[in-house]
DNA sequence: TAATAAAGTGAGTAATCACTCACATTGTTA
DNA sequence: TAACAATGTGAGTGATTACTCACTTTATTA
C-alpha cells in the first residue's frame, strides 16, 4: 500500500486531495491496523508508531480518531457501492445497450472482482465496522439508493417487459443477485485463505445459477 | 431477554448449565451491550452496572472479558451453524427421506427463520466479533465441517445423482444456497429497519430462484 | 447448628486511552 | 530575506480500562 494508491483511494471525482508524506503514512498506517484489529481495538499511538510519525501529528489533521476512520472509509463505501464508479463503461452497462442480461453481468462480477482484489482491506474495515457507525450505514444506503439502485431498477423493469427474466419483485431479485455475487466475492477473495480456484469457471457456474438455479431441467 | 432464554442458549445438548440470578442477570447485559456496541466498546463496568451487579462479580464467573464473550458466543455458534440442533427432524432432512428438494429447502428456510427471529442480539454479535476473534473462526468452521458440511453433501451428491440438479461443484452449490438463504434472513430479520413484507411469498420467491434462477424459461 | 464452600462486593491499581498544547521545523509568499 | 502559515513534535493530562483482593454475605453440607 503506497501514496498514490491512497491518493487514488481518497479522492472522489475529480477533487485532488494533497497529501504530505506523513498524512499518507498515517493513512496507510491506519487502514492496515483498523482492518486487522478493528477500529475500537486500535490506538492512535499504535498507527502514530507505525506510521513513523508523533501522535499529535495524526490530530494535526484529523480532529478525532473517528474522523480519520469516516475519512477512510466514506470513499471506499462509495467505491464499493457504486460500480464502474467514474468510468466511461457506465453506459455499456446500466445504459440502454443491447447486451444481454448475462453479459451486463459478468461485466458487473468482473469488476467488482477487480475492485475486491485491490481494496482487501478497505473492505475489511466497513464489513467490521459498519454496524457499529451510523455514518457508515447512510453513507452506504444513500449511496446506493441515489446512485445504483435507480439504474438497476429501470434495466430490470426494462428486462421483465422484454421477457427476458421472471416478474419477481424488483427488490427480491436485485437483492438475490447482490447477495450470490457478495458471497462468492466475500469467500473466494476477502474471507479465503489461500485455496486455489479457476476463477473464469467459477464465474460462469456463479453466472449460470443466478440465471437458472440449481435444477435441472 | 429471561433467564430461561439464556439457559437454553447456553445449554448444549443434555450438559445442564447453573446460573445464579446474578450470573444470568451478566450474561443479559453483556449479549445486549456487545450486540449494541460492540465486544471492544464495551466495558465491563458498564455491564455490571446494566446487570445491577458489582464488577468483581463478572470475575467471579468469567476469568476475563474475553472469556465472558465465547461463553456467550460459542453456544451461539453451534445453534446458528447447525439447523434443527438437538432436534428429531434432523432425520427428515438431511436423511434418506424421500421428499423433494423443494421441500427441504423450504424447511431449512423456515427453520432458520425461526431462528433468527429468536437469537437477533446473538446473530449481531457473532456477524461482528467474527472477524477479530479466531476461536470463534474456528469453532464455526470445525462445527460447519464435522456437523453440517458431511451431510450436506451426501444430500447434494444423491440429488445429482438422480439427476435432479444441476453437476454444479458441491462446494459452489452449498455457497450459492447458504448465500442467498442468509442474505435474505440477514436482510428482513437482522439487518431489517419495520418494512412490513408477506414472509410466506418471499419465502417462496427465495425458494424459486434457488431452484430456477431468474431467468423467464 | 457449626463448619465450609460458593457467590457477591467495591475500593484500589497500574496501564492505556484519546486528545492537548507550547514549541520546533519546514514551506510559501511578499 | 523577512514574515507568515502550515506541518510536525512529544511530554503531559484527566478519564477510563480490565482486573485484583481482602472482605462480607449467602448457600450447602456434616
Amino acid at each position: 500500500m503506497d501514496k498514490i494508491y491512497i491518493k487514488q483511494l481518497l479522492e472522489s471525482e475529480g477533487d485532488e486531495v494533497k497529501l504530505t508524506e506523513k498524512k499518507a503514512a498515517i493513512l496507510v498506517a491506519a487502514i492496515e491496523i483498523f482492518a486487522e484489529k478493528g477500529y475500537a481495538a486500535t490506538s492512535t499511538s499504535e498507527i502514530a508508531k507505525q506510521a513513523g510519525v508523533a501522535e499529535g501529528t495524526i490530530f494535526r489533521h484529523y480532529a478525532s480518531k473517528k474522523e480519520l476512520l469516516l475519512a477512510i472509509v466514506k470513499p471506499g463505501i462509495m467505491k464499493l457501492a457504486i460500480p464502474y464508479f467514474a468510468s466511461q463503461v457506465v453506459e455499456d452497462v446500466f445504459g440502454q445497450g443491447n447486451n444481454s442480461f448475462e453479459d451486463i453481468l459478468r461485466e458487473f462480477i468482473y469488476n467488482r472482482i477487480d475492485f475486491a482484489k485491490k481494496n482487501v482491506p478497505m473492505i475489511r474495515i466497513i464489513l467490521q465496522e459498519i454496524a457499529f457507525h451510523t455514518e457508515m450505514q447512510q453513507a452506504l444506503k444513500s449511496t446506493f439508493l441515489s446512485e445504483v439502485y435507480p439504474k438497476v431498477e429501470e434495466l430490470i423493469v426494462d428486462l421483465q417487459q422484454k421477457g427476458h427474466i421472471k416478474s419477481v419483485p424488483i427488490d427480491t431479485t436485485i437483492r438475490f443477485i447482490i447477495t450470490t455475487v457478495l458471497g462468492f466475492i466475500l469467500h473466494q477473495y476477502i474471507f479465503s485463505t489461500n485455496a486455489t480456484f479457476n476463477e473464469e469457471v467459477e464465474v460462469e457456474h456463479v453466472i449460470d445459477l443466478i440465471m437458472d438455479g440449481i435444477q435441472k431441467s
